[in-house]
RNA sequence: GCGGGUGUAGCUCAGUUGGUUGAGCAUCAGCCUUCCAAGCUGAGGGUCGCGAGUUCGAAUCUCGUCGCCCGCUCCA
């Protein structure tokens, strides 16, 4: 599948209603899309996949739903208020963009220490460390403004991709969250923000959760719900956006289990996205590098998808080790500690943490399922989606528009609505309607024909193998829940 | 944010040196009655992304702006 094909699947998404652009009317809003009638069947069907398996399915998960809106100090203990946020700068020669820290680890000792001297002129501070002198010297860049650019380049800041010294830009600070008010005036005190991601109000909960659940280590607690960021750049269609949808387990363990459970959920989570009926090659798992961790977690996995546009996250699953709740214990007032009876004392529970994207998830089960065939000389497309999965579970046609087969389908569609999504299309050729629904990813078509009339049976017709069997129209739910489960 | 590309009907696209925007598909109504999109008749749908400028006249030329795509960066 090429480039095009994402081109191709955000036209189908519009044509038949499954994404449309935000605020289309008024000329779109940068990167955010609303999900039209099949988009939310499709989204609201993954997202109960989900929730089955990880919560549910097992005896040890628990859900919870937080409010977007928190404690603004709950940003600050986890870190975001501080590291959420990338100075960066761009060489207006090379048109390339770096994060500060980054380029400045690349640069070699006499240029940093030029740096060094030019901001602290004859008193510089102590450093800790190589890495707390980039960090410091990134502060004071980022908090120069105005002459940093320039400051950068008199000291012969060079850019990597070149090799020469660059025509640098001022740093800027990009602050990743979302800021609103609470209160009808916006005066300091009242600075909120909109939730990064959803784990923090998992992790000011944890106490609340476990005593009310009476749940023992290891036990995990699941949420799902939209989160907020300012990204710099986003794009690849549903892939990145500034508002997202976010399905997250934080699996609290013993702090010395922590590598049993990052593989057992590791592996849990990509085969989950097998089950979806996703191609298998097209997933893996790979294990982030030391450089590409978060300032919070020790060892981290992705569950990745070959997109046309490349391997990409769908998934990341992390080790956050005991980092959160440290956090909220060391800044509030009230402390999210675990009581273990074997121990007979209170820990600090470390925690495994699965964090996935709906709508990354979403993105990929239309990608994978995407197909142009050729069928007698015509294109066909179609949606391979997983029957579980398909917006419509099962169209209902009458074979002619007219008279009492239109009213046996009628009665058809309701008995299949009793349990799964139906449709009934009495619009054109059955052809014509049979390809319409390939496009929509509905997996089963049932026809009512003259036959139907004398012994009460129909066809019902697979989206993948084009092939029709004839049933009693009593054996349609049978029908249906045994193909589902079979597939 | 910077660079490149792009924007005409619901979708895919035409539109000449500047002169009243077209096609195919889709949609709707009727006819036809047929198990894999192409039968017949008719209808609806566009301030050519938006705003200025040049011009007697702009979809077309110029500038600005917004959206989308690709790259740089970051992440679910």
């Amino acid at each position: 599948m090429d480039i095009k094909s994402i081109d191709k699947i955000v036209s189908l998404c519009k044509r038949r209603g499954f994404i449309f652009q935000s605020s289309e009317v008024y000329g779109g809003l940068a990167s955010t899309w609303d999900y039209g009638h099949l988009g939310v069947e499709l989204k609201r069907k993954l997202k109960n996949e989900w929730w089955q398996n990880i919560v549910t399915s097992r005896d040890n998960v628990v859900g919870m739903d937080a409010a977007i809106l928190m404690h603004p100090k709950v940003w600050e203990a986890s870190g975001h208020v501080e590291n959420f946020n990338d100075p960066l700068v761009d060489n207006k020669d090379t048109k390339k963009r770096y994060r500060l820290d980054h380029l400045l680890e690349g640069q070699k000792p006499e240029v940093v220490e030029s740096l060094t001297n030019a901001i602290f002129k004859d008193n510089p501070p102590e450093f800790a460390s190589e890495e707390d002198h980039i960090v410091i010297l990134t502060q004071h860049l980022n908090d120069l403004g105005e002459t940093g650019g320039s400051l950068l380049k008199d000291s012969g800041v060079r850019d990597p991709h070149s090799g020469a010294v660059g025509n640098w830009t001022n740093p800027r600070q990009f602050n990743l969250m979302f800021q609103t008010h609470i209160g009808p005036t916006q005066d300091s005190s009242s600075i909120a923000y909109l939730r990064p991601e959803t784990a923090q109000g998992i992790f000011v909960n944890f106490a609340n959760v476990q005593i009310t659940s009476r749940q023992k280590l290891p036990f995990g607690i699941a949420q799902m719900g939209k989160s907020f960021r300012n990204e710099i750049t986003t794009g690849n269609f549903l892939f990145r956006t500034r508002e997202f949808e976010q399905m997250e387990l934080e699996f609290f363990v013993h702090l010395e289990d922590t590598k049993k459970w990052l593989e057992y959920w590791s592996n849990e989570r990509l085969e989950w996205f097998k089950s979806l009926g996703i191609t298998p090659e097209k997933l893996r798992l790979r294990a982030h590098g030391g450089d590409e961790l978060a300032h919070y977690s020790s060892a981290c996995y992705d569950v990745e998808y070959q997109f046309p546009f490349g391997w990409s996250e769908l998934e990341g699953i992390a080790d956050r080790g005991t980092f959160d709740l440290d956090q909220h214990n060391a800044h509030a007032d009230k402390k999210q500690s675990y009581f273990d009876p074997q121990q007979n004392k209170h820990i600090v529970p470390a925690v495994v943490e699965s964090s996935a994207g709906v709508d990354r998830a979403f993105l990929t089960v239309l990608v994978d399922a995407y197909r142009e065939e050729e069928v007698n000389g015509e294109k066909r497309v179609l949606l391979k989606l997983a029957p579980k999965l398909a917006p419509i579970t099962c169209a209902v046609f009458p074979l002619m528009n007219k008279g009492e087969q239109v009213e046996k389908a009628e009665l058809l569609v309701k008995e299949v609505r009793r349990e799964f999504s139906g449709f009934i299309d009495t619009g054109g050729s059955i052809g014509k309607r049979y390809r319409r629904q390939d496009e929509a990813g509905t997996p089963y078509g049932i026809t009512v024909d003259h036959q139907t009339m004398e012994d009460d049976t129909v066809t019902i017709r697979d989206r993948d193998t084009m092939e029709q069997e004839r049933i009693s129209i009593d054996s349609i739910l049978d029908q249906l829940r045994s193909r589902i489960s079979a597939t």
